[in-house]
This record gives C-alpha cells, structure tokens and sequence, in this order.
DNA sequence: GAATAAATTTAGCCTAGCCTAAAATCGTTT
DNA sequence: AAACGATTTTAGGCTAGGCTAAATTTATTC
C-alpha cells in the first residue's frame, strides 16, 4: 500500500502536518503553508485545491485545511524517511549533526520502501533521529512528545532535552561540541533575571551550561519528575 | 564545479555516454537514444536541441549527437555516483544483486558531492562496482576496459569475467547464486557447436558451468593471458 | 534520377507547479 | 452597518519535459 503521490505532494503533506503539530487549533492557514514552503500564497492555494481532489486534505475555503487519514499517512512515510536518513547519515556515514537535516530533504522522496526496511534494521529500528524527534513506525504511529521551550522553565525544574528546531544548525553545532545531545536529562541550577541566561546541568556532568535567550527558547524539553 | 542541470539532462548525458561506448562509430542517433530513455523520438530530438544549447552535446541535424567535454563531465559525474551507490548498497545495506541497479538509478540524482565523497571513503574508494563497471575517480577520470561478449570465445581462451549487461535482472540473479561474479578470471573448457551452450570454468573451482547463448551473449569478459 | 522507406525534425498540445496581478471574502473597527 | 486591511482565491502566464501527428531530410532501391 505504498502511497504514490509525487515530491511536491509529499511536501505539502508534510508541512501541514508540522503546522497541525505547532498550532493544535485545527486547521492549517494558507498563508502559514505558503510561508513555510517558501512558495507564493496563491500556489499554495491552488496545491490545496489539488490536495483535497486527492483525499490528502480536508479544505473548507477560506478556513485553511486539515489532514485527512490518507493525508496522514502520506505525511507520516515521509517523515519516517526523513528521520530514518538523518539518523542513518549521522550513525553510518558521519554526515555533521547540522548537515543532515539537508541531506535528508531530498533523499526521503526518492527512499524505496525496500531500502527504508533494510537501513531501519541496519540501525536496530531507532525510535528518534538525531534531533531527538520520534521516528514513525514501519506501520505509521508516531507519539510526538509534549514539549515546552526550555526558557519558560524555573530553577528546580528537571526532565529530558528533546529536541532544538530543525532550522538553526549554528544551535545544532554549538550543542554539539559541548556534548549536549537528544534524549539528555537534564535539571535547571541558575536562572538570570530580565531574560538573562538559563543554567542547566546536562546528564551527570559537574558542570552547568549558560543557555542564552534564543537558544533557550529553541530548545524543546519534555518536563518530567 | 558541480554541473548544476535537471536530471533529465544527467539521464540524457548518461545515455548518450554510454551508446557512444558501445557503438564507437562516433555520433549517436537521435532513434537509439529515444529507445534507451523510452521516450518518442519526437522528444530525444527537441531535448537534444536544448542540451546543445547548453554546451552538453554537439548536434548536426539529422546526423546525431556527440558529448562536449562538458557534457562528458555531467555523464562521468553521474555515472560515478550510479556505481559508487551500487557498491554501497550492495556492500553496506545488503541490497541484492539484482536490485542495486534500479535503485541507484533514482538516487544518483540526488547525491551531493559531500555524500559522495563519504561514500567512497567509508567502502575504501573501490575502482569497480557489482557488476564490474569501472567507478570514475572523483576528478572523473575513467578507463572503461575492452571487453568481448563470451559466446565468440573458443576452448582454450581465458581471461576475466568483467560485467553482464545491467538491464537483465535474470542473469544477475542466476549467476549470483552460482557465485559467478565480476573480477573473476576463467577460462573455457568446451564449446557446443550449432549454438549450444559454452563451459567455462571460474576462479579456482573444479567445476565448469554451461552458459547457454543469450547468457554467453551478456556476459562480457577481457581476454588475456 | 525518381520513388519509397526510414529517420529526424517541427508544430501543436498536455500536465505539474510555480509566478504576479486582480478579485473576492473575512474579520475588525468605527 | 460600512469600510478597511488581511487573507484567500481566481485568472492568466511561464517553464520543463513529455506526447502525437505531420512535415522534412536522408538513404536506398529500382
């Protein structure tokens, strides 16, 4: 049951369901979908309206759109591709941290279902790609962890770091050679008052790292006991 | 210096390449290279028109095509990312025999040179891929070695087995399962006359194998010594 | 050298996705 | 409720790369 449907589609179906993820009010704007693509608003109107000719989508014009089960799981391979990749060009080829995400993008629309099974084993079946994001199943569940932005956090607090935005690989680099990676535990041991920066204790290291502003606000963590 | 055209025109440089080998008559036939991209003839020819316009063919109306320098380029470049992901997925993901072709065809496309490079570092920078075809250098250089069908062969001659052709999953198949594969010398020990079958002993088994006529036909092979 | 067969090119059309500019609709604000 | 700004949709066009059908050129055969 392999969903044929061309890159292009595939794109779309992804993006709204990132934007469905972000924003849990419901529908997806055109103008957020267009942004996010980086295509003209009216291009993404017109694909919408393909979209919904397809059974990927649900359009109710001038109220945005909503995936559909078949639009879901269109979504869902895709990202499972992609998450797949990324963890299979850091893992086994050494492709950067910040790299692969890139990599990944056009690799995940021409990854036959045979090559997608035998690089999942080859891993061992991994549940998260190296950003810490959840790796659909083979049979398209996923459980996308309930994040908060580690900036909204007080002193105490503690859980595990999850994920930093795909889009800023300055962030993924900078993690990256203080050894904070995906999946850490972590606890808050300072706080700077007037949006000064967050002190955090990653894993059983001594040490606590200064998280300024931005970088705190982009890194997402699921609080936990 | 990456070559930067659409993969249409990577498949146009590539086939036009590869008939160039095979017939070294000189320019290539706007006919052959439609009923090797099974596209109309209609299409090879306005194409053909546009890759002159690029610099990545000569034509003369109605006498044919031959690759520029450039165009060589485009055709090597693509090709080395053909064979070297052949090699990488037979070698590292498992991928059988008969598969490796039709799936590097879809991602030699998008294979940055990054990617590439990783590749060929992590097999060792191999010179030839699973079926025998020399792997251009990474400033693609290439030595395609004279080859002679089997079936011409006479008892007594021997050299190496070098490649059968890539479009006959059939055969790659049978002679896998034989262990009969690309670099192996042999030599002939029998031959059938009115077209049966030829028996040719590989590597340093005992045993000879009878390779009847479309099989000898395929199997391409460098006499020597 | 003329007729015909085969190969090649041209002409005209189609689809997927993108674009800009103009129209339509929605939500808010007076 | 009317008007304004923001969002969304429609209208019309563009490019890449296919297609078929018709014209043209080349090659061959009488």
């Amino acid at each position: 049951m392999t969903l044929e449907v061309s890159s292009a589609v595939q794109d779309y179906a992804k993006a709204i369901y990132s934007l469905e993820q972000r924003c849990d009010g419901g529908a997806v704007s055109t103008n957020a979908l267009a942004e996010r693509l980086g295509v003209s608003a009216a291009s993404a109107s017109s694909m919408v309206k393909k979209l919904d000719g397809l059974g990927i989508v649900e359009h109710v014009p001038y109220r945005g759109v909503v995936l559909t089960g078949r639009g879901m799981n269109v979504a869902l391979e895709v990202l499972r591709h992609h998450r797949l990749l990324e963890r299979f060009l850091a893992e086994e080829l050494g492709v950067p941290w910040d790299r692969v995400h890139d990599e990944a993008e056009v690799l995940e629309h021409v990854l036959s279902e045979e090559l997608e099974e035998l690089i999942a084993a080859k891993l061992g079946h991994p549940t998260i790609d190296p950003h810490g994001d959840p790796i659909p199943t083979a049979d398209l569940k996923i459980v996308e962890p309930a994040t908060v932005a580690m900036d909204g956090l007080e002193v105490g607090d503690s859980g595990r770091f999850v994920r930093v935005s795909d889009s800023d690989p300055e962030m993924l680099r900078y993690l990256g050679a203080r050894g904070i990676a995906p999946g850490e535990p972590f606890e808050i041991v300072d706080k700077q008052p007037f949006g000064g920066p967050i002190f955090a204790r990653f894993g059983d290291a001594g040490e606590a790292h200064p998280l300024g502003g931005r970088l705190a606000a982009a890194m997402r963590v699921e609080v936990g006991a």
